[in-house]
DNA sequence: TAAGATTGAAAGATCAATCTTA
DNA sequence: TAAGATTGATCTTTCAATCTTA
């Protein structure tokens, strides 16, 4: 192991970014089941495929949505369950299978979308000024890359 | 609901902010298991032990290392079975009780500390300038309070 | 009654093995 | 053989109810 090491606060940032992240995406998630809506992991599901145009291959939309493979293949079972999806074989690679959203889906998608949406106005993006926001898209950018 | 939604922008940074903390985070995961040392979540606990000076009630503890109460109990039933934490209830107040780190708990640390901050230097650290620390610093203290 | 913590039952996530098509 | 995806078995997390002490 190379035993570079962060400083102490670069370490300490690294902890107040887990801080964030947890008590922000807790929050979040408490919101739409308090209020009925499909939970976080159904919600960010079907923004991805919204956002796709309507539909995924499943390998894709696990990138996409932050959830490892074999996870998804039984929350999109949940899903297709609740007829928020339909799973389709695609016809180019029949390896390949998309995940679709219904009618059910947008639906539901529409219905908890201003709560959501206002959860991450008042815990995150309210707080962020203009110079905040150019410096975390420097910041973020690196560390996705 | 109140309708006020985040701009396009700060949405962006949001998703952003998830897609970056999920690839860390995996990956550091990711780094311990390979390696054979405790799991991310044991480190976590075994951290926040340590830099408390060795013991925690179990609420504190719970808010520290981002776990919630009931899946801390069985986190520390399982740090207690490799003998890494004991718990021991408090004589001030009955009702609590401390996780306390053990030798081998603090061994474990030891062993598992070097690859896991060579892993938060190279995903995370390394790509911080001074002027990013500061800007996270700004954010990251308002994301929290 | 309430705070601190744990537990049984249930839900969700993960690994390794498997299935299907390329 | 490998890519895309799912599945059985297992592990982990979570909720609601419970236990203990204040």
């Amino acid at each position: 192991v190379p035993r570079r090491r962060p400083d102490r606060e670069r370490l300490d940032v690294w902890q107040q970014f887990l801080t964030a992240h947890a008590r922000i995406t807790d929050e979040l998630a408490d919101d739409l089941v308090q209020a009925g809506h499909v939970s976080l992991v159904f919600y960010d599901v079907l923004i991805q495929l919204q956002q796709a145009g309507g539909k995924l291959r499943m390998s894709d939309l696990s990138e996409l949505a932050l959830i490892a493979r074999s996870s998804l293949s039984r929350v999109v079972d949940r899903m297709e369950n609740e007829r928020l999806v339909v799973r389709k074989r695609s016809d180019d690679d029949r390896r390949s299978i998309y995940a679709c959203i219904t009618p059910t889906g947008r639906a539901a998608l529409r219905a908890a979308a201003p709560l959501h949406l206002y959860g991450v106005q008042r815990l995150f993006a309210q707080h962020l000024t203009d110079t905040d926001v150019v410096a975390l898209q420097r910041v973020l950018a690196k560390l996705v890359s």
